[in-house]
DNA sequence: AAGTGGTCTAGACCACCTA
DNA sequence: AGGTGGTCTAGACCACTTT
C-alpha cells in the first residue's frame, strides 16, 4: 500500500527528472495540485515537503514551489545531501563497471537475503580529464536487471533506471567522513594514494523499508562541498 | 508570531535539555500532548517532526516517539547532522576562548547590521589527552551577553545559554568539506599542519530568519563520522 | 482489545508576494 | 486585490504494537 502523498510526490519527482518541470519552473499551486490529484491540500503539502527535503524542489511562502535540480546528486538518486560542484566547471560522467557481483559481507551488514548485487562504478572528470569523483553504486539484485545489463542504464541515469523497476526511495541515511585513497582508488582516480578525499555512504529505502541502494562516493574537496538544509531559512 | 507548533517543539526540547525527559524514554502519546497544550493533533505532529529532523527524537508506529539525545552535537546546538563519536572513548571540552570580537567579513557575508559577536572557541580531547576537535562558535551580539561575559556559559552549554537569552533555533544550513590544517589550528589541536581534518559550517536562524549561530568545526576523521537521516528506515 | 502513530479530509484564517 | 504558501482545527479510518 502506497500513501497518497507518496504517490503525488513520485509523479512530481518523475515529471521533474523527465525535464516537463524544469530547472527554476514553478509548480502549480496547491490548489489546483489537490484538484488534479483528486486528493485534499494537506496530502500535497505532504508530497511537496518530502520533494523539499529530497532537494528537488524549493517553496517560498507567497510565491510558489520551484524546481531547484541544480545540484549535482551523488549516486544520481534522491540524495539527501547535495553535493555542490564549483560554479563553472563543467564536468563528464564516465561509467567504470556495469555488471553483478556477490558481495557477502556488504549483505550481511544489512541483513539482506541474497548477497547478489546490481553494480555501477562511475569516475567524474573536469573537462581536462581530472578525475574528481569515484561512485560506487551497490543495488540488491532483482531479476529484472537483466535487462540492465544488456541495454544499460535508462538515459545514463541510475535514477531513472531504478524508477523503470518501480524502485522508489523513502527515506535513508547518509554517513560522511575522510577517506585517504589506497592504491585501488587512486589509480582509478589517476591520482597518488595517501591524498585526503570527502567519502559519503549513502543507504536508500523504499516505503517498506526495504534496502534500495548503497552508494558509495569518494569526492576531491576542492571541487565538493557537501551541504543540505532543513527549517526556516531566512 | 511563534507558531504554535514551534511554540510546542521548543517547550519539548527544553524538557529533554533539561533533563525531564531522558534518553530512550517514551514520550506522552500524540492525543495526550494535544490535551495538554491546548492543541490539535496535527500541531502536535507538527512539533514531533521538528524534533525529529532536529535528531532529538525517534518515532516509532504503533510504539511512541522516544528522546534520542545520544549523540555529541556539533557546537551543542540543534545539529541536524549528528557528529557521532567513537564509542567507548571518553572525552573531555575544554572553554579555549570566550569573547567579543568584531569579524566584519563574517558579518558582510550574512549581510548582518552589526560586526560584533559573542565567540566561543572550544577543543574536544581524548581522556590520554589527544585533541579530536575544535569548535568555534560565533554568535551576533546582543546587549544581554554581558553577562555571559561574566558568569561564563549556563551549565557549560552554549545551547543552554542561547536557550536563556530566548535564542531558538528553527532551521538551518551545513556545509561539510575536508579542510587541511593550517599552523595556527594545527597549535591548537596540538597535531602537525598539514593533516586532513573533516570541517563543517553550521548557520543556525530562528524563527524569523535571523542568524542565531554560525559554528565551524574541526573534526578528527578517524573520531567522528556525520550521520543523518530522514523519511522511512528500514 | 486497546493504544499508538500514519494518513487523509474539508474547511478556516492568516501573512506574504505580485500585480 | 487576488493568489500563494503557513498554520490550525476536528474528525475519521487504518496499520502496527502492546497487553
Amino acid at each position: 500500500m502506497v500513501a497518497k502523498y507518496q504517490a503525488v510526490a513520485s509523479a512530481l519527482a518523475e515529471r521533474i527528472r523527465r525535464g516537463e518541470l524544469e530547472d527554476r519552473e514553478r509548480l502549480p499551486g496547491e490548489l489546483d495540485l489537490a484538484e488534479e490529484f483528486g486528493v485534499s491540500r494537506g496530502t500535497i503539502r505532504q508530497a511537496l515537503s518530502f520533494l523539499q527535503r529530497s532537494g528537488l524542489i524549493e517553496t517560498w511562502t507567497g510565491s510558489g514551489s520551484f524546481v531547484s535540480f541544480d545540484g549535482v546528486r551523488i549516486g544520481d538518486g534522491f540524495g539527501w545531501t547535495k553535493s555542490l560542484e564549483r560554479r563553472g566547471v563543467p564536468t563528464t560522467l564516465k561509467l567504470l563497471a556495469l555488471g553483478r557481483l556477490e558481495l557477502p559481507a556488504l549483505a550481511a551488514r544489512l541483513d539482506l537475503g541474497s548477497a547478489e548485487f546490481l553494480c555501477v562504478d562511475r569516475v567524474r572528470s573536469t573537462a581536462e580529464g581530472e578525475a574528481i569523483s569515484l561512485e560506487r553504486s551497490r543495488i540488491p539484485w532483482r531479476a529484472s536487471f537483466d535487462t540492465v545489463l544488456a541495454t544499460g542504464l535508462t538515459d545514463g541515469s541510475i535514477q531513472a533506471t531504478m524508477a523503470e523497476h518501480g524502485l522508489i526511495g523513502a527515506g535513508g541515511t547518509e554517513a560522511i567522513t575522510v577517506a585517504i585513497l589506497g592504491s585501488t582508488d587512486a589509480e582509478l582516480l589517476g591520482r597518488r594514494p595517501g591524498e585526503a578525499f570527502l567519502e559519503t555512504e549513502q543507504i536508500t529505502y523504499d516505503a517498506f523499508g526495504s534496502v534500495i541502494e548503497i552508494v558509495t562516493s569518494l569526492l576531491h574537496p576542492a571541487h565538493f562541498t557537501l551541504q543540505h538544509s532543513f527549517g526556516k531559512q531566512p
